[in-house]
DNA sequence: CTCCCACCCGTAGCGACTACAGGGTCAAGG
DNA sequence: CCTTGACCCTGTAGTCGCTACGGGTGGGAG
């Protein structure tokens, strides 16, 4: 399986697992860089795109924005692989996913205890999912 | 206090908590009704508006697309105040903040092994950070 | 009368894509 | 040789939920 030696715009995309329009994407705003062309202008790519496009799929994965990933990218260049920054932006990541998660879990409880108590009693005058979203704040005092 | 009687945009937007600019994007999107105009043209809102800009933040708030708060305040009506129909629209927020929240502990955990593993030997050749990212897919065979 | 603030409108920008429209290219099959 | 259909090209607009800006008006205070 030696493939990927001058790949299309389609067999990257395919390769990669990035959609091919997306490939184009990241070619306009610079985060993949410009491969050489066919005589009729088709993208030629090569081996060390798809290296980058992985990379580039992965961080995503990992919920990395576009400005992350060309940070992370500059930090993996060869000679550099300065993995003490490389470590600060990852824990600087992990610290918005906790984040995150912390807010996602305070929706998560405020909205299944609402759903229970509308599962509790189907027949209350008031629906408690529309009392949350129409309390007159503070409610009494 | 009893205020709000004919407020300005810059009024309601304070009494609501929602950013001026926004309470004007919400009427161009048809989620807020466009209020009377004075003779010089400046928005007049009700207290009606108020509740309904406050009910759209809580939603917000909670977690729902615009979309999904037009369906809500649609189901809020009175007389219509369909509390089944608003539980299914809830159950169904739930199960994607509930879904996220397993997408993100997913990440917290495979981000927070790596950088754990940078922690343990910071003189090891490789990057574990960088080599999630690069990895060559499932390496052996 | 002048100052300034709050309001008006329309448009463009964000992030990260996705989806066209309207063409050109290329290899295989009839 | 020609057609078919899969692929490729460019450029632009749409998505979601705002936010920001530029340039203009209105109205009250000093």
């Amino acid at each position: 399986m030696r493939a990927s030696r001058g790949l299309t715009i389609g067999g990257l995309a395919t390769a990669s697992g990035v959609n091919l329009e997306t490939v184009r994407y990241y070619e306009r705003i610079g985060l993949m860089p410009a491969p050489d062309r066919t005589a009729a202008g088709h993208r030629v790519y090569e081996d060390h795109h798809l290296r980058r496009l992985v990379f580039v799929r992965r961080g995503r994965q990992l919920g990395f924005s576009l400005d992350e990933i060309r940070a992370l990218l500059d930090l993996a260049q060869p000679g550099r692989r300065a993995c003490g920054d490389v470590k600060k932006l990852a824990a600087m990541h992990l610290d918005e996913v906790r984040a995150k998660i912390a807010d996602l879990r305070r929706l998560e409880t405020i909205l299944s205890d609402t759903i229970r108590k509308c599962d509790g009693q189907a027949d209350a005058p008031a629906c408690p999912v529309l009392d949350l979203l129409e309390a007159d704040a503070v409610a009494s005092s």
